[in-house]
DNA sequence: GCGAGGATTGTGACCGGTCACAATGAGGGC
DNA sequence: GCCCTCATTGTGACCGGTCACAATCCTCGC
């Protein structure tokens, strides 16, 4: 890797003032010879200005390169039209996908739209206020704890939406949010595996936004549902972690274990990492052992085998927090009752019928 | 996905004013008994307020729950501390490692990071000057044609860094850039493939920032003149995009020449690609034919086989880039030169010597 | 020819901080 | 005891827009 750049101005002749500043309206109002004031009003499209006055502003902000300063208008305005999200990671599937709807849809509505990363080691408090200060509103992310622990210390005054792992317990939030059906499609998933003949189905868990059970979170959930509804004791579940080295640690214990022939994924990371496991306990997918992992990755396809999986919609939950959201800012409250679209069950390679 | 959110405010009782406003330095000054500068001294730590005074206006700070307001800030000072990036892609590895990479540096800089994703739709133009107004510099991704276009309309007078392909053709670059050795990458990447035995390699592109042919860029130029050296004429480098289904097609073509034994790819996406192509047409990796990716993506290590690969510190580039910014905000402007890694060769499965 | 009323334009204050400078008070040297 | 200096504090103007209201102009109806 190399740097460079540009060495001192040193070149420049000119103007005494290298930089010179920004044309405001008052400048604009000069040249155009009228007063500030009416050069505001054309710019915000004030119908009482008389069309000669307008045309002469308007070749006024033309020539002056006018363009209106977004500070001062926050300021004097008192409204900050700005996005800034809030979440614990922008690598991971799930996350960056949801950014990136995230980022669609303030984009398309022409808000600025920040990121804050949240850590552990950094001090939450600190971190979500200086986020609010920037002014708009915030939109946590709040698959985990981290996430979680953040959204509840947004203060109250702050507009805020949320994209959660799950609905809140209480019967009503105090913060609008939005969520995938991981429940409904974890079972989904467990009930499909069942049905291909398989006796039991293992899980390997992501960690979850409450408690630190494995056996916690909507995904757990909607798996252990399945099995007891089959009748089926659900049997510990696996996995510390979200990436493939944690799959691949829980993939080994799993695959020493032959009883063991169907095996559900928190995600496609964890899926892979199985998978690997798997081939170097020389278990073949999906003659011995079926697995399915979960929010349908881009490269999900492309492995050999290629990954079963549920498809998440986080595009369209980016999407819907941010509409949320802009409701909160924009009228006082209540969100738009949108009906978004549920998780599909896409099945490849890595799912089959139990072979005895 | 479902939607939840609290049904209208129907509840509030005692303040006639639900929403009571932010605390000013004036409110603070009144509560403490002093002139609002003082206020404002003690906030910015000035040496010059007697002990007692300061107290006091610390004290009235925390019962007010006074933050002082950004906006103003920004306004009467004149300076934004704040970094926009402008890029064309966020989910992408190479994307998404220098996006984290800038966030983690502006976070501790105590920046805010605004995001900004130019697509072909949307005129640059207002995209570049919508995100030069939010005040603060930019920072430009020009991996690919589309952010390499947004660097070059960047008005002279927004501070701007950009994290680019490779070296800008002139001497004097306008910008300060950084950038990876790719193309020493590949070339290392592409004499090791020959160095097993390999009596040439094959390569399939990703998209460049400059111009459109498959044999532009730093990748494809390293692997060109690996060849060159090697006295082998380069063959005709394939690839249509960035994603795996592109490195499928490619690889489909070349799975059926038995010539083929050697193929380097531009990302580890393509890589996964033509791994499953080459997989679908019977030959194995690496006995018949070896594969080499780029980036390192997080996932590679864990497919089978395991992808050989160049790792690239694209942390690295968004820790330099925000640098560069940070001393051209700061400071007038050059930029620290740094030394940054260079990119490792990761050999894992999906590579060896060639079987005659 | 004059007043009413809308169209057009201008003035002053304000948003919440900062800067520059003035005013006050206290300590030290003579 | 007087003057000077420095520490401490306050006042006014300003950043670049907005809002509220006042002032002027024009046109119309009678």
């Amino acid at each position: 890797m190399i740097v460079t750049g540009h060495t001192s101005s040193g070149g420049h002749t000119d103007p005494p003032q290298g930089q010179q500043k920004a044309a405001s309206i008052r400048d604009v109002a000069q040249a155009a010879g009228v007063s500030y004031q009416t050069v505001s009003r054309v710019i915000n499209g004030h119908p009482n200005v008389r069309e000669e006055t307008r045309l002469r502003v308007e070749a006024a902000i033309q020539a002056l390169g006018f363009r209106r300063n977004a500070t001062a208008l926050a300021l004097a305005s008192g409204v900050t039209r700005s996005v800034t999200v809030l979440t614990s990671n922008t690598v991971l599937y799930g996350y960056a996908a949801t950014l990136q709807g995230l980022e669609e849809a303030s984009r398309a509505a022409g808000y600025p739209l920040g990121v804050r990363v949240v850590t552990p080691e950094d001090d939450l408090d600190r971190t979500i206020a200086s986020a609010a200060d920037t002014g708009g509103g915030l939109v946590v992310i709040g698959f985990d704890r981290l996430g979680a622990a953040a959204l509840d210390r947004v203060p109250a005054h702050v507009p805020c939406a949320a994209v959660v792992e799950a609905p809140p317990p209480g019967l009503t939030p105090d913060r609008p949010a939005v969520w995938a059906d991981d429940r409904e499609a974890a079972r989904a998933a467990t009930e499909h595996l069942l049905s291909l003949g398989h006796e039991t189905v293992h899980y390997v868990a992501i960690p979850t936004s409450t408690g630190t059970r494995r056996s916690a979170g909507p995904r757990a959930e909607g798996w252990r549902q399945a099995l007891r509804a089959a009748g089926v004791t659900p049997p510990t579940p696996s996995g510390k972690g979200w990436d493939a080295q944690a799959g691949y640690e829980a993939g080994k214990k799993l695959g020493r274990n032959p009883d063991v022939t169907a095996i559900l994924c928190g995600n496609d990371d964890l899926a892979l990492g199985v998978l690997r496991a798997l081939h170097h306990a020389g278990r073949r997918v999906p003659e011995d052992v079926s697995v399915i992992g979960f929010d349908d990755a881009p490269h999900s396809g492309f492995v050999t085998p290629s990954l079963s999986t549920v498809r998440m919609d986080f595009h369209a939950l980016g999407h819907t927090a941010f509409g949320l959201l802009r409701a909160q800012l924009d009228t006082g409250h209540q969100p738009p009752a949108t009906t978004p679209a549920e998780p599909v069950l896409v099945l490849r390679e890595s799912s089959g019928p139990r072979h005895a």
